[in-house]
DNA sequence: GCTTGACTTCGAGTGCGCTCGAAGGTCTAC
DNA sequence: GTAGACCTTCGAGCGCACTCGAAGTCAAGC
């Protein structure tokens, strides 16, 4: 699988895919189109162990892992199975930090859903209000 | 109330909510501490409104809003009452578009948590495995 | 042979939201 | 009256994660 189609399978980008390897977030095999040439020009070759690692690599960075924490993951997963204790210390950190992003966004979703309710309620009650020119509006905006 | 304890109240900066009125997010009353001055220096103070307009705007600001549309918020605000239906209108695309971001990383968080088992139960039975130098690898880093 | 198009590398640019430092004014306390 | 705290403005810098363009290589098709 050439990089334009792992790419578009992967829903990213040739630049972002090419970024990541350039970051040292994984290294994907090259192959000579022409084997007797010397690797000049040598295209990247993604097979299911690329395209497994991508995918989770991008479930990382869709949550927020900072790129310099899935370079430490990466490196573990290609240093063998001794890593996997580390592996999965950080993964469980990371489960956390977004566990609580989570909770932060309903949090403060709520605050959104309750100023659209009250929006809700004063408009229905009365569109226009000739009251008070200023002074008390407590957070009526 | 000082922009420096609005900054500690509302857990941001002074740097931070000056520049949010420099960007014409919302406008803070100006008092000379000496009021026969020329309003040379005069300093902002926070009354109720302008805490409960930032608390708001620093929740549109954790759920991602971009300062854009939190500028048109503001500025529908200022302009009064007829605009609650537009404010509304904002309000509720942004809802949905927290709504979704929650989802994605719930997805993705889901995928994290599926490795973090997978460890464990790979952990849990052999912590060594001799077998199958390489080749068929499938997703299991 | 020549174009087309996808690939390569490298380095520079972008957008967002801060974040900071410089230079200076003013109030309060000693 | 002077030190220190806290305020003002302005403009520049930063960190992150891309994003893009230039210049070149290569294989296939006309």
């Amino acid at each position: 699988m050439s990089i334009g189609e792992a790419a578009q399978v992967l829903g990213a980008s040739v630049h972002t895919l090419r970024y990541y390897e350039r970051e040292g977030l994984l290294s994907v095999p090259r192959q000579d189109a022409q084997p007797a040439q010397e690797n000049r020009n040598a295209q990247r070759r993604y097979g299911q162990d690329e395209l497994g690692l991508l995918r989770f690599l991008l479930a990382l960075r869709a949550t927020g892992m900072p790129m310099v924490l899935i370079r430490r993951y990466m490196a573990l997963v290609r240093a063998g199975e001794a890593t996997v204790p580390e592996r999965r210390q950080l993964l469980t950190e990371h489960e956390r930090a977004v566990t609580g992003q989570i909770a932060a966004l309903q949090l403060n979703l709520r605050a959104v859903e309750a100023k659209i309710e009250k929006y809700d309620r004063t408009q229905g009650c009365r569109p226009e209000q000739g009251g008070q020119p200023q002074g008390d509006e407590h957070g009526q905006n």
